[in-house]
DNA sequence: CACAACTAAGTTGTGCGCAATTAAATGACC
DNA sequence: GGTCATTTAATTGCGCACAACTTAGTTGTG
């Protein structure tokens, strides 16, 4: 056995792969939002604005806070973008009565409307990918096993 | 077999799938941001700043053009990034006499030095998103297949 | 009740990403 | 030689991401 623990992994070939793959995360993720803004030019979204109207389609009205969560945004980058959606007439913030510090965000007729057209957007994007349903399953594992080591760190 | 193709795979799973995919990928890329963010402070590099400073020490002064394609981004983003890297001292930018029209970016001797600072980060790195060697390298083919899938879409 | 601690949104400022445009230099073609 | 298309940076404008701060409302404790 090597002295103490596995396969040697020089430091150079270490560095060099740490720059692709921080390179290719950061080049993946920016290719996607290219191909998602072609898709969502039609509905007037932007990539982000599409996540936040993901989340108000699958789960309905909920505070800022919840989006939030859900999408891992804060305040700072949530209320320009919804005042762009309501200014877009797709959703309406008003204050809770309970609770006054906190504002629901729900859809409006037409953000509800909004959803049957962008139905088609995810098989253009699946298929943009060139990847098969397993491969995006391992994807989307690694990437969740990342994202949650690295919000530890 | 099944008649036409494939093992079913009904909408509504591809539906999330792909909220999941895409929302995954922008997660961790954020995710990647706020850990060279900590990572960085110290050298008061950005993480595209310190893309741009890797290609830099790996292969020497070079036109903006050069950069851009290296790292795919455009002059709107490079022109002011550099001129920050340019203020805080690390670069030096100077018209080529060949070619007027190009600008040769190339390291001063504070952005040389910066570089023995700067090894220590990938291992950092390395370390916080907590995979094995062969997992990055999985996860780095599958972004380089999507990026070019998706960039040719 | 008063007051400190906390919480939810919003605001401000900086930097990145990208589309669209501009300006200057180069190269090709007649 | 002069016109025109191409190339290289820079600029402008908009939207997102995030840190730091502000404002207003809530909760807990004495």
């Amino acid at each position: 056995m090597t002295p103490t623990t596995r396969p040697p992994v020089p430091d150079a070939e270490l560095l060099r792969l740490d720059h692709q793959v921080c390179f290719s995360l950061h080049a993946a993720s920016r290719a996607f939002g290219g191909v998602y803004r072609g898709a969502l030019k039609d509905l007037g979204l932007t990539y982000p604005q599409y996540l936040v109207m993901l989340v108000l389609w699958e789960h309905g009205p909920q505070p800022v806070k919840t989006i939030g969560e859900r999408l891992r945004l804060d305040s700072g980058t949530l209320s320009p973008l919804l005042k762009r959606l309501e200014s877009a007439g797709l959703v309406r913030r008003e204050r809770s009565s309970e609770d006054e510090r906190s504002v629901t965000v729900r859809l409006t007729p037409a953000g509800d409307e909004l959803r049957a057209r962008a139905l088609p957007v995810p098989l253009r994007i699946l298929a943009a990918t060139g990847l098969t349903i397993e491969e995006l399953r391992t994807l989307q594992g690694l990437l969740g096993r990342v994202t949650s080591a690295l919000d530890e760190a």
